[in-house]
DNA sequence: ATCTATCATCGCAAATAAACGATAATCTTT
DNA sequence: AAAGATTATCGTTTATTTGCGATGATAGAT
């Protein structure tokens, strides 16, 4: 893109909220997540199976997952065991609620 | 990318929500919507005072919004009266609490 | 009929995302 | 030391996103 010259000041919030969204804007990362929050964790051969993606794809996933800080990796090798990181989803579902809750006020 | 061979199925509900989300995706749209939130409407021309974006650039924004099924655009010549979707808002703010609301039974 | 105001759309450029296969890295087991 | 299993990373290709200025469209005002 052709870069602004002043680059805007978003709050920390907006900040965060963003990216916890665009990492959810993906319907395979959102299925991802919803099998994580089912078997509290599982390892990434087991998404790879699930899902009709070359491996190097969903670990490029999961990898998105878990810079935006949705999820949490434990390497147990050879493999590496992929949880929900439950104190930034209980932070992600808080900035979700408070801000659809906004309209309902008015 | 180099896209897949056979499409992946998703429930509606997931793709639902990963639309939401991407349109949620990006600081700026998040700020807009918390400003229609807050003043239930406006005009493009006020979020192009507010935002040191081009108002081209703006417009793009609402329109993002406006396919993602957030926000309403009531044409009143010759400007367009932008309002949050409430209906689809409130599928949103549905969406996501039942999401996250997942880990929390575990 | 022309002018003005407001907004959308077009066309472009640069950046990012999404997918793949191939390769590298890491640790265990042999 | 070599082999195996698992996953991450690299390099590439194509698609999408983000931003801008310029142009087009629309309806009220002159």
């Amino acid at each position: 893109m052709k870069r602004s010259p002043h680059e805007i000041k978003y709050s920390e919030g907006t900040l965060r909220m963003a990216r916890f969204a665009k990492a959810l804007g993906h319907p395979v990362r959102i299925e991802i997540l919803k099998f994580l929050a089912e078997q509290s964790c599982c390892f990434t051969g087991d998404l790879v199976e699930i899902f009709p993606l070359a491996q190097s794809t969903v670990s490029q996933h999961l990898k998105e997952l878990y810079e935006a800080g949705l999820i949490r990796g434990k390497i147990e090798p050879p493999r590496v065991r992929y949880c929900i990181h439950e104190e930034n989803w209980k932070k992600a579902r808080d900035l979700f609620a408070d801000f659809f809750q906004k309209q309902e006020l008015g």
